[in-house]
DNA sequence: GTCCAGGGAATCA
DNA sequence: TGATTCCATGGA
């Protein structure tokens, strides 16, 4: 395969640290110069900033660079328009947009996004990214750019014959049997993604992607909101969104104890159909700041 | 040694 | 429906 390079010039919400590091992906790293590497499908790109432009280089199989990067990194959406649209809301939002005011929420494979956000659960992100990587290396096809071996991310006929345990050597812990099931499920097609990406019903789509295992109510707001299912109304409610939320608007002494119904309720009363944005602009905010 | 992490499933009321 | 408890693992 050739290297292709595209060079974005100027874009007004792009930032590197922002995107990769606001944990909606877990294949992005930063190199020595301060840009970013990852593997998406077949694809193997490094993005780095010169002055107010980033260029995109690396392989991709099938297709040109730039439209995959267009599509990947939501260049078609008017975030300027919705960060506007949250900043008036109130303080902290604001203050959340100008602390994440770089991110985009990346359109990722729909598959791969399912058994990331699996792997996420009760779990911290150095570790996810960990046991992807371990994946990818054990499963994957491998790609070589730039005098580095990569490895794309399993499809479901790749891990067809992977067992239960062999999941558990690789460090996935009682996460194990929920992977190996889900995988059974899409190889057997009780639950088909092609038809969940037409599908343009939220509810019946989150509905399907419950039925799988180890897919709960957060776990399918995060494929809903970063795959490129890219329902922005969702409002995906783990440890920190329940933090940033009981701190700033409901105030219970035990955060711990705050009912998940009534953060969805404020959440979509304030947000709205940009819920998805504003908890990731909160997530962000509260975990890094 | 203890606590915590982008939670889900099983169990019980 | 709603609340508790257990689930591996590695870093702080």
């Amino acid at each position: 395969m050739k290297e292709q390079q595209y060079i974005l010039k100027k874009p007004q919400t792009f930032d590197l640290r922002d995107i990769f590091e606001c944990g909606q992906c877990f294949r992005w790293n930063e190199q020595e110069d301060g840009s970013y590497t990852g593997v998406w499908q077949e694809n193997v790109v490094n993005v780095k900033k010169e002055g107010q432009d980033y260029i995109f280089s690396g392989i991709c199989k099938n297709g040109n660079l730039e439209e995959k990067i267009q599509k990947y990194f939501d260049l078609d959406r008017n975030y300027e328009e919705i960060k506007q649209s949250l900043s008036k809301i109130d303080n902290y939002m604001k203050d959340s947009i100008q602390y994440g005011k770089g991110i985009r929420i990346l359109n990722q494979d729909l598959w791969e996004t399912i058994i990331s956000f699996i792997i996420s659960a009760n779990n911290n992100i150095p570790r996810i990214k960990g046991i992807i990587e371990r994946l990818s290396k054990t499963y994957g096809k491998k790609i070589e750019w730039n005098g580095k071996i990569y490895y794309t991310f399993p499809t479901p006929e790749e891990l067809k014959d992977v067992t239960v345990k062999e999941y558990r050597e690789l460090g996935l812990g009682f996460r194990d049997i929920r992977m190996y099931e889900t995988t059974k499920m899409i190889l057997e097609g009780k639950v088909n993604l092609q038809d969940l990406e037409k599908n343009q019903n939220t509810i019946e789509v989150r509905n399907k992607l419950l039925t799988l295992s180890g897919v709960g109510p957060k776990v399918a707001d995060c494929i809903l909101l970063f795959s490129d299912l890219k329902r922005l109304e969702v409002f995906p409610i783990d440890v920190w969104v329940r933090r940033v939320m009981n701190d700033l608007y409901i105030q219970n002494k035990d955060e711990t104890k705050v009912n998940k119904k009534q953060i969805e309720a404020l959440a979509q009363e304030k947000f709205g159909n940009l819920a998805g944005l504003a908890q990731q602009y909160l997530f962000y905010w509260r975990r890094e700041a």
